[in-house]
DNA sequence: TGCATTTGACCGCT
DNA sequence: AGCGGTCAAATGCA
């Protein structure tokens, strides 16, 4: 600590300086229509290496002072080094060699969490290629992989396991960036119309494509993402390790959607990629102004406290076409500005639902 | 028939 | 050596 510690507490400082004149700049070359996607691409590529850096430093920092800090909620899954089957937190990433290229290959790691009374659906087609059963825990880990792994040589795996505590609650740990091109098609099946409902709360479509889902996820008996049923509706977001506001509580409810029904809600925590991927809204992956939004993919835009980014990931962030390229981050508070709950809006889920 | 899932075997890492 | 991750043949399903 010591020493090492002030250097890092300035290189910190430094980063996040430099990222946040990096967003301005973004910020400054969304604003003008003139601007060019290559910069642009380039501006949120260095802003993302700059939050990658910090993100390393601070995981460093944190992984040796704090021991097992991530099971605030008790659960014996973490998203951070609390969780003992976690590769999020990477053990190899040691503090002196943070700025250090891993030699292991590239890999890009995030968990999510969802309730499973929601589908796992995360606007991608997985395929099952494994199962393990998995030392300590009672239920048998499930090893995905894109579906068009063959086809289009996408690397993503995800694996997929129920919580030892909660069988409610599922453990997803994604590996790999999709470098496939399936996911717009997805995004658009469940594009409500436009007047009535500018964003899609899940993609409630897919469920109807389920020849893409793995069993396990599609066999679950709340399969119907957002069943919102006849009296309301309510989506609850929160993070299930870390009460910060870094990944910060939503509910939503209004009048017309109702009641509040545990069976309906939806728990999961976004992580930052997952935002990069689909939360964010791409012209070249959605229509117009209707916002799709994936189950797994609400949060805030914040950083995923345990996202892992590797530096050449970061550079796939920015070429996979399915992520964010030009696309103006939207905050929440964007979302839900465009979020319209209007009385139709229960209704039209359903009917998207189904 | 083609695609997805299952499951035992194998491999690599620690 | 044990464990987690992946492979691939077998099986199931539409």
């Amino acid at each position: 600590m010591g020493e090492s510690m002030k250097c890092e507490q300035v290189g910190l400082v430094d980063e996040l300086m430099q990222g946040k004149e990096l967003a301005k700049q973004l910020s400054d070359h969304l604003l003008s229509s003139s601007s060019s996607h290559e910069t642009n691409e380039v501006l949120i590529e260095k802003i993302l290496s700059t939050y990658e850096k910090v993100l390393s430093m601070l995981k460093a920092n944190v992984g040796e002072s704090k021991t097992n800090n991530g099971t605030t909620m008790g659960s014996p899954c973490s998203f951070t080094n609390g969780s003992p089957r976690s590769e999020v937190m990477e053990p190899e990433v040691k503090q002196k060699d943070v700025f250090k290229k891993r030699k292991t290959t590239p890999k890009w790691t995030e968990q999510v969490k969802v309730c499973l009374g929601t589908s796992l659906d995360d606007g991608h087609s997985w395929r099952k290629y494994g199962q393990k059963e998995i030392l300590g825990a009672k239920f048998p880990r499930g090893y995905y992989r894109c579906t068009y792994r063959n086809v289009q040589g996408c690397l993503a795996t995800k694996q997929v396991q129920k919580s030892d505590e909660d069988p409610m609650i599922c453990e997803i740990t994604y590996k790999g960036r999709h470098t496939c091109t399936q996911v717009s098609h997805l995004n658009k099946a469940v594009v409500a119309p436009p007047s009535k409902t500018k964003m899609a709360l899940g993609e409630n479509k897919r469920n109807n494509h389920q020849n893409n889902l793995p069993q396990e996820e599609k066999t679950e008996p709340q399969e119907a993402i957002f069943s919102f049923g006849s009296s309301g509706l309510e989506v609850k977001i929160e993070d299930l390790d870390h009460k910060e506001d870094i990944f910060p509580s939503f509910c939503f409810s209004s009048q017309s959607i109702g009641s509040e029904n545990e069976d309906n809600m939806l728990s999961y925590t976004m992580i930052e990629d997952n935002l990069m991927e689909s939360f964010l809204v791409s012209p070249t992956t959605s229509e117009s102004d209707v916002f799709c939004l994936p189950p797994c993919y609400w949060g805030s835009t914040g950083l995923g406290q345990s996202a892992q980014t590797s530096e050449s990931d970061t550079t796939d962030m920015v070429s996979d076409p399915t992520s964010v390229n030009n696309s103006p981050i939207m905050d929440f508070d964007f979302l839900l500005e465009k979020l319209d709950f209007d009385t139709d809006f229960p209704s039209n889920l359903q009917e998207l639902c189904t």
